[in-house]
RNA sequence: GGCGCUAUCGUCUAGGGGACUAGGACGGGGCCCUCUCAAGGCCCAAACACGGGUUCGAAUCCCGUUAGCGCUACCA
């Protein structure tokens, strides 16, 4: 096997923004591909468009495939580097004869285009500067009259076998002949992008299904370059829940947004694969190893998904679940030390009872940010008494000072600070005052964490340990006594 | 308007002529478990857009209609 015959395919965003969820699953999708097939996955910042590209958004297309783990090959390469290509290129077309000037100024076509408007018509280049004369267009642009390259969109029918949608094809009447080449000089997107696919050997174009009409164009070109054709893949849109097209209105679109949001690159992932891709049957969660052994273009879908982040959620805690803890305890301490619950070297040494902690916070967990929201009471010295919970569980002062001296009492006589002797303990003490378990439980439970919500009452006292368990229900005794 | 793409529960989807009384998942509702909340288990409601063909037989194939979306720049 020659290395020509391992696909390359590349991701090629505009940085004008961050990264969209949608361009994330377009690189997903490919770098999927790329690397079930042993080929190459390659990065291309299309920064063409100088007045609308930062380098702030290059950092964060980087910053956000990093964190997917959505690793390139080779070097970046940036369109714009590539400029005196695209030149070249637009010059042959014009040499070749399959392009030509165009004098006609954007004003004028605006003008035209107006007038077909009113009339009711589709406009389309009438090709006027197509039919000047040789002498004309020499005698114009001596005299430095402007001019855009357009290409000569020949007759008959283009069509291609999308690996997606099968066979396309579009009339070249319906195509009008494009501008490759703005009168400054600088290529438009589908000069730059066919350039630059030929000169990165490209195999396949896979990208969204807004691009569908560009590929006829692209084709065309390709062919009046004298390339071979890449295998194209349009891959559908992802709309918001109001099934149109995803924006900011949408809430959160970047995909920084979901990482300062608490989510698994794993689950993000999971989730993005599975809005216009289907392994089949129904296996719905998967890890990225799995998902690249399922993966196949067969079980990509045509029809545009919508984005509901409800179930990206409910994914994200199917894989807090789901992966180890060594895995997990890196992604979640960054967020504990920026809450200010430990710091690092508090967490290097207690990292047994850190892990064991993160187990049982993680089952009733959908983002880190829970993990880390639940995790106060086992970190801090003080803790807040939630509103909700004092009234509900501490409603009668009295009633709950007396059962939590009770409880401390049973508690600190138990013969070990462990589940069984614990457990013996409490539901001994409720027997004896004829009351169920629940009913010293929770206000137990409040004055431990603060909270009506929280692990099982063993668990969680045997995570707290013994003195600190204590304390606080001393600290909640004096509380209610005030 | 023109051109193109698409069409199964609210959402993501399975399905590729008979196995469909259309399966799974999210979300919703109910029950179980239970010290709370989750997780988990069980159950319920919920869809083949419409109309024509083809065929002994259509969710599956073909054609229309409708609807949604995309493109329609010297943006990408």
């Amino acid at each position: 096997m020659t290395n020509s015959n391992k696909p390359r395919l590349r991701f090629a965003p505009s940085p004008t923004g961050y990264l969209h969820v949608g361009g994330a699953r377009t690189a997903l999708f490919n770098w999927l591909y790329a690397r079930k097939y042993g080929g190459e996955f390659l990065l291309r910042i299309e920064d063409t468009d100088k007045a609308r590209s930062t380098e702030e958004s290059t950092r964060a297309i980087f910053d956000g495939m990093l964190w997917l783990g959505l690793n390139w090959d080779n070097g970046v390469v940036y369109q714009g580097a590539n400029l005196p290509r695209h030149q070249a290129d637009a010059r042959k077309l014009l040499e070749t004869g399959a392009a030509y000037r165009c004098f006609c100024t954007p004003a004028e076509l605006d003008e035209r285009r107006r007038e077909a408007e009113s009339r009711k018509e589709a406009f389309k280049y009438d090709r006027r500067c197509d039919r000047l004369s040789r002498d004309e267009v020499e005698r114009r642009v001596a005299a430095g009259e402007p001019y855009v390259v357009r290409f000569r969109v020949p007759e008959g029918t283009t069509e291609w076998n999308d690996l997606v949608h099968e066979k396309i094809a579009f009339p070249n009447k319906d195509i009008e002949d494009f501008v490759v080449l703005r009168s400054d000089a600088t290529p438009i997107y589908n000069l730059a992008v066919v350039s630059d696919d030929i000169a990165m050997s490209i195999t396949v174009v896979m990208r969204g299904d807004d691009h569908i009409s560009n590929t006829p164009k692209q084709i065309l070109l390709y062919r009046a370059l004298g390339a071979p054709l890449p295998t194209f893949a349009h891959l559908p849109m992802i709309h918001g829940l109001d099934g149109k097209k995803l924006s900011k209105r949408h809430g959160a679109t970047a995909v920084g947004d979901y990482q300062h949001y608490g989510l698994l690159p794993g689950a993000m992932l999971n989730f993005l694969a599975l809005l216009g891709w289907s392994p089949g049957g129904d296996r719905e969660v998967m890890t990225m190893p799995e998902m690249l052994e399922l993966f196949s273009v067969d079980g990509l879908q045509k029809k545009a998904a919508i984005f509901d982040p409800k179930k990206l959620e409910w994914m994200n805690g199917q894989h807090l679940s789901m992966i180890s803890l060594e895995e997990l305890e890196p992604r979640v301490t960054p967020a504990i030390i920026t809450a200010r619950l430990a710091t690092e070297e508090e967490l290097v040494e207690r990292r047994d009872w850190y892990l064991r902690l993160l187990d049982l916070l993680r089952v009733r967990s959908r983002t880190i940010d829970d993990i880390v929201r639940q995790a106060g009471p086992y970190f801090l010295e003080d803790i807040e008494y939630e509103p909700a919970a004092v009234a509900k569980n501490w409603k009668d002062p009295v009633e709950a000072s007396e059962l939590l001296r009770a409880a401390r009492k049973a508690l600190a006589g138990a013969p070990a600070w462990e589940a069984g002797p614990l457990e013996a303990s409490l539901r001994g003490l409720a027997e004896s005052r004829g009351v169920s378990a629940g009913k010293i439980f929770q206000p137990l439970r409040v004055a431990l964490t603060g909270l009506t919500v929280s692990p099982g009452i063993f668990e969680m006292l045997i995570q707290m340990g013994r003195d600190l368990s204590l304390k606080r229900i001393d600290k909640a005794l004096l509380v209610l006594a005030a």
